[in-house]
DNA sequence: CTCATGTTTACATAATTATCTAAATGACAA
DNA sequence: TTGTCATTTAGATAATTATGTAAACATGAG
């Protein structure tokens, strides 16, 4: 029971549900392009991203500095097609859909270079 | 997105894993049945019974004072077929399974009076 | 109605999970 | 090597969830 339990924890966080369901619609994502898409920090992103990949919902790939994130193959197949029918019509994930358009305009290096950016802008508390 | 969130929130959760799976095998099992199998306070199933009725898994009917659980229609019938062949080897499914069929010996009532009588054979302390 | 009984809700607490910042790691580049 | 950059891990804290006891609710029996 502990895999299926595994799997459904996984699933069961608004954040995690996303970066699959965007993963149905593009190959595969860097840290820091679901890192843009999700807007918390890239640490966060790292450890949700473990979560599923101990879950074996998804696979990694390392080239260079970056890692790439796809969904892996033994992502079951019934609970993918239960979950692309079901939030089908969900705006969230709409809203989603047009945001990584936006990201995948830009390149990768520049995106990174952005978290960076808005730290720097940050205007200092006190 | 919220409706499959709650579900797969609903479903992140051994105990209420357990319901479910039990549920696939047995039409409908009551309050007090349920609290035998796993073994926690009837507070704490109904408040599981509640999380998993409002995800539109199971329902609910009264008779008398007792309440029955079933599967719900809405169940989604992809996610059932998963889990399903999921756990079809899990050793913790199976001892339910027996556990299950011994509870189901009983009366139904005499169930509700064993949850009791542990109580008033509780050993008190200090 | 009154009482006993099965279930649910309220409240408090323990356990788990999500998140951030900061430090560590690993890889390319100069 | 040394520095820089993308990512991961550590450590701390906030938020959520699970659980038990006790009180409230609802229903059948006398």
């Amino acid at each position: 029971m502990q895999t299926a339990l595994d799997t459904t924890k996984a699933l069961a966080d608004g954040n995690r549900m996303r970066v699959i369901v965007t993963l149905f619609e593009h190959e595969e994502l860097c840290v820091c392009q679901i890192t843009e898409l999700l807007r918390i920090s890239m640490a966060t992103v790292s450890r949700h991203m473990s979560i599923l990949h101990k879950a074996r919902l998804v696979q990694s790939r390392k080239d260079g500095r970056w890692v790439y994130y796809r969904l892996a193959e033994t992502f079951p197949a019934l609970v993918c097609d239960w979950l692309k029918a079901a939030v089908k019509d969900s705006a969230e994930i709409k809203a989603d859909r047009l945001k990584l358009a936006e990201i995948l305009l830009c390149d990768t290096a520049d995106l990174c270079q952005r978290q960076k950016q808005k730290k720097r802008n940050m205007t200092p508390t006190i």
